[in-house]
Formats: C-alpha cells, sequence, structure tokens
DNA sequence: TTGTACGCGTTATCAA
DNA sequence: TTGATAACGCGTACAA
C-alpha cells in the first residue's frame, strides 16, 4: 500500500522557475498551429490580418520572446561570431571590440568573446571550448591563432576565419584587414626626422610578433632613407607600461639619452615617459617620444603623445563587412590596406 | 528527353561547407549508438574501456565538437550569462569584463556582452532582443535596467538578476554587490582635509544617477564633518573626459580657484588635470585633484591621482558567485559592502 | 554495458 | 491562408 510521500512523488514538480513561453502556448491562447504563429512571428506576409494582430497580442502579453537555442539548431545558423581577444581591458582591444559589437549588430549578428589571456599554455584549451559549434565565423584580433582553428583554417574547411588588428602574413592563409604597419612606423620616425632629432632610439614591441618586426623594419628603413649613420639603438623590448618603464629606468642608469625614443606601442610609451618624468627628464625638450596605436589616453598626457592612429572603426567595420560577406558566401575582394595617419602631438616637439 | 542540364541538377549538391560532425557520426564509425557516445563523451564511467577509447579516437580524428545550440536546448540551460556594459571602450567596465569573463569561466559560464549605448531610445530595443531566451541569468553594471528585464524582476519571475559596479537602491529588488559609495567619498575629500585644504569643490556625477548622489554626499558630509562652512561648490557635473574638461575652462575663466577638487570619477579628473595644466595650473601645488575609481592610468598621470579603489576583482568574484548560486538554487547570503581602498598619490599633496 | 525512443522549441516543406 | 509533419543535435529514461 502507497503512503502520501509516494504519490506526493507522483505529482508534478511545481517548475521552480517557470518556462518561458514557447510557440506553442501562444499558438493555444490564439486558437491557432504553432506553424502559423511561427509564420506571423517572421513577418510572413501570408497570413489572415486578424490572426496576426491576435497573434502579436498573445505574444506580447505573454511576453514571448524567441529561444534563440531552437532557432539555432534549426537554421543551422546562430547569429554569432567569435572575436578572439588577449586582453579587454586594454584600450586597444576595448575600442576595437566596442566597435566591432556595434557594426556586428547593425549586420544582424551578435558577438562571443574569447578572451585569451597571454599565456598560450592555458588558451588552447580554452580555445578549444570556444570553439564549440554554434558560431557562425571567427574574427581573429592579434597575432596568435588557436591550434585548432589553424588546423582547420589548414585543411580548406568552410568556417570563416578573418584577423583585423594585428597584421596577417601572406602564408597563413588567413584573410586580414589591416594598416601597412611598415609604412605608418616609417612615417612616425620620419616626423622625428622632421623634428630635428637625429639619434632615434627603438622601443620594441614583443618579440617574436610579426607586428613587432614590421615597426621595427618601419624604423629602421626611415634612418636608411635619411641616411642616418646609428640606426640600430634598441632600447627595449615588449608592448606593456611595465616594458616602457624598464628602458627608461635603463637609460636613466646608463645616463645616455638618444635624441628621441620610437616606441612601438602607446602603452610602452606611457611608462617611458612617466618613469622618465618621475626622474625630472623634460618630454620633448630633453627626449622626444613617439608611440603607435593612438589609445584614448594619449592627447591626456603631458605632454600629449605623438602616435599613429589605428583606424579601429575602419578596421571593424571591414573586417566584420568581410567575415559576414564570407559566411553568406560572397567572395569578398581582399582589398589592400586601410589607410592609417600620423597624429602629431606635443611629445615630438615641433618640425623645423 | 532530359538534356544535360537537369542530370547535373539532380546530383547531391556538393555542401558549401561540409557540416560539422555529429555524435551520430561518430556512432557510424565507431560503431555503437549515439547515445553511446553521448555518455562516453560526457565522462560516463559505465563505459567499456575499449568502447571509450574507440569513441574519442574517432572523435578526435573527426574533429568532433558539441553543438551548444543542441545542448543548450536539451538541457534547458545554456551556461551563459547575459552581461549588460553601457561602454567597453570605458576602463572601468572593460577592467571589470575581464575579471568577470575570468571568473565566469572558472564557474563554467559564458558572457554575452549586451553593449547598451550611452542613449538609452536605442537600448531597450537592443535589449530586447538581449534578452531572447537561452541566457541563464544577467548581470548589470549600471543603474539603467532596462524596462522589460525591470518588469521581469517586478513580475518576481524567476530569472535571475544581479547588479555590481553601480549601486542599487534598496528599494529596486535587485540583488546588489556594492562598495559603500558614500563612505568612499567620505574618505576621499577627508584625506584632502588632512592634506590641508579647507576649500574643496566637488565635480559631481551625471545627474540624475545613484551614484552621483551617494558620492556628492560623502564629499558633503565630509565637509560638515570638518566644520567647514563652505561646503556647496560644485563646479561641474558628468563623468567623461568633457566634462572634466569644460568644468577647468570654466575655473579658468573665473579666475577663482579652489583649493582642491574631489571629483566623482577618475576620467573627469582626467579632463579636469589635462586642461589645467594646458592652462599652466601645477597640481597639487595651485590645486590638489582627487578622484574615484582608480582607473589603470592613474597611476601614470603627472601628478599620479589619488583616488579611491574599486574593488573590481572583488566584486566581479562575488558577483558572479551571486549570480551562479541564484542560478544554482541555492539562497546566496547578500553580504553588504565589499570594502574599499583610499590609494593616496601625488595629486593630492602631502599631508600635514 | 549498450541500444531504443522521445522531446527540447523552432522553422521549412508539403498538403489542404 | 492555414495545419500537419519532420528535422536540426543532443541527453536521458527505460528496456535489453
Amino acid at each position: 500500500m502507497a503512503d502520501y510521500d509516494d504519490i506526493s512523488r507522483n505529482l508534478p514538480e511545481k517548475p521552480q522557475g517557470r518556462r518561458s513561453p514557447t510557440i506553442a502556448d501562444i499558438a493555444k491562447l490564439a486558437g491557432v498551429s504553432p506553424s502559423t504563429v511561427s509564420r506571423s512571428l517572421a513577418g510572413n506576409p501570408r497570413i489572415g490580418k486578424e490572426t496576426r494582430k491576435r497573434i502579436a497580442d498573445v505574444a506580447r502579453d505573454l511576453g514571448y520572446t524567441v529561444n534563440r537555442h531552437a532557432r539555432s539548431l534549426r537554421m543551422q545558423k546562430s547569429g554569432i561570431l567569435l572575436v578572439l581577444i588577449p586582453d579587454i581591458a586594454n584600450l586597444n582591444y576595448s575600442d576595437l571590440l566596442m566597435q566591432i559589437d556595434r557594426i556586428a549588430h547593425e549586420r544582424g549578428y551578435d558577438i562571443r568573446i574569447g578572451h585569451i589571456g597571454v599565456d598560450t599554455g592555458r588558451v588552447d584549451r580554452q580555445a578549444e571550448d570556444l570553439f564549440t559549434g554554434g558560431i557562425d565565423g571567427i574574427l581573429l584580433t592579434s597575432d596568435y591563432c588557436p591550434s585548432n582553428i589553424a588546423r582547420h583554417v589548414a585543411a580548406g574547411e568552410a568556417l570563416p576565419v578573418v584577423r583585423t588588428l594585428s597584421p596577417t602574413g601572406t602564408d597563413e592563409g588567413i584573410a586580414g584587414v589591416q594598416i601597412d604597419e611598415e609604412a605608418a612606423a616609417f612615417d612616425a620616425v620620419s616626423h622625428l626626422l622632421r623634428c630635428g632629432h637625429r639619434r632615434i632610439a627603438h622601443l620594441a614591441g614583443s618579440p617574436g610578433l610579426l607586428v613587432s618586426r614590421l615597426r621595427m623594419d618601419g624604423w629602421r628603413r626611415a634612418l636608411e632613407n635619411a641616411g642616418e649613420p646609428i640606426s640600430d639603438e634598441i632600447i627595449g623590448e615588449g608592448f606593456a607600461v611595465e616594458d616602457g618603464r624598464r628602458a627608461a629606468r635603463a637609460l636613466i642608469a646608463g645616463n645616455d639619452y638618444p635624441d628621441a625614443v620610437f616606441c612601438a606601442n602607446d602603452l610602452s610609451a606611457y611608462g617611458l615617459m612617466s618613469e622618465l618624468q618621475a626622474d625630472g627628464v623634460r618630454i620633448p625638450e630633453d627626449i622626444a617620444v613617439a608611440g603607435f596605436d593612438d589609445l584614448s589616453f594619449s592627447s591626456l598626457f603631458s605632454p600629449p603623445l605623438t602616435t599613429i592612429r589605428l583606424p579601429r572603426r575602419d578596421m571593424a567595420e571591414a573586417s566584420i563587412r568581410y567575415l559576414v560577406d564570407l559566411i553568406d558566401g560572397k567572395d569578398a575582394p581582399s582589398s589592400g590596406y586601410i589607410p592609417h595617419q600620423l597624429v602629431i602631438r606635443k611629445s615630438t616637439g615641433s618640425s623645423q
């Protein structure tokens, strides 16, 4: 003989959080079939005027929202783009990300962020996760490309992959939306030369990255182009603020200052300037500094930092369009370089 | 008689992008049923040793990844947290976001970002989108709460919502993880007083926000507490860099400077300091400045900015834990305020 | 230890 | 203009 416990166990579980309404719920209340609800909500014109209104009313009353998972499963398309970002709290990336998010939304896509840390050890494992089904395309923003994605691309499979912000080598087989890094560096150093600086050192980027090599190449070519003899003074390396600080300390310790420093990015320039100034070195009088990226704080520094403006808005626009075209099967034209811009501020002194 | 065109039309379409492999594919190749594959991949121990290995091998060879949409649909759980952020390119938010992303991953969740711009017109429409089914919880990071979410919360429905970074009023019915904004402002202003400044003005936050009111209250209370007579000098309002600039220009035009300014956040302090310095005003000698937030650039400014450090890491940790506990049905304890910290740098001068 | 059957919510195809 | 049916890929009772 069953006791009450057993009986109560058979009662339907009171749903913890009431299940959100589905098209079936709407259908029942509106007195139509689920397919009609689906069509109506999708904007299909072949629906009775009155039926449509009834459905819309019920849907609103119920607070219906479409279940994206069910839709994605059925449509074999999610409307989600995976964006791989090394560091969200780095203004260079967060600023790009903001643009990407906006433009992707305009194109009807959502963004999923893949935050790949600095240490690549953990990265591949996490990326493996991120790469799991249900995304329509991938946007890379750094040199790093997770091994499974690289394999995927190499295998010529279908998931579209585009890289922007960070330059792409010609041999990788990945579509790249980028500026001419080497030419931009050349422009920055040329400006330093125009300002009358002769001995121009370089604070290099992180070793092993294509972007570091290209910016260094531009620096070297500008010096060669000016017939400058001392052309190999590299005072440090790394893209972080602390790397700039370290370089400054070395300079101070050696007590031998170049006329100017071309930094591989703005962050390292911040560290360099901040540490030099703390030691009483004046910028640009004692030493001029130029950066690369044009982060939003570069105009706030005292002195404001001369730098190369990365056209993040244009890069976001072009790369998303490229990616979406790839997804839609349109062959996008590889459109050469995005134009960059030299932003002249006070950290480099005045020309002539 | 059919021509060749017709015949070729009947050939199976060469799949554009080869469909990604499913457990059914693995099952076929491994000679088992799909359910066995599912169990094996899920780590179910009741699987033959040899079977398990065969399945794992085939899965790896095929490059199998689980389809998250199918899984979410089946499980009625997506492992996705919606994070509503006003401005990704604002260091205060991007820094928090980085922490959130990391901690959420540790807890097995992914982040979907809802980038709600500054203009609330567009916002609700977009939020309506974002709010669509398939998320397990919502994290608010600003004062703003989209109307449909607010309705949802008011209706006492089940989708968990937590707010952090921005303070939550007691009447909203939303769980809040926050610092004691008023006490923190009090601390900052008290430090200015300790440094010997008497006439301390306030650059207020954006009007209408709870956070602005609390920080202003703290400023006022500190002055009252010190028996300071002039206690109502508000030199501007707004959280943006440009708002600080505007306040500086007004100060310069009026040629009447307070001893110190307590800014409602670091960004406006940047604008204020930068514009004042450009006009030759010395900080802290002519005028001292304190901020609020401790963005990563505040230590780089010359002079480095005294400010309140928002414990973003702790807030991210606590709010995600809170949210996940809510999702898992555990009643999380509302744990009072997260401790804040006054960071003393050179922009406020030296005490005594 | 493994296989069968079913349902999650949606949309597309076909028939009415 | 509408309804019935099937399928997207997965996980899980239940049966074997």
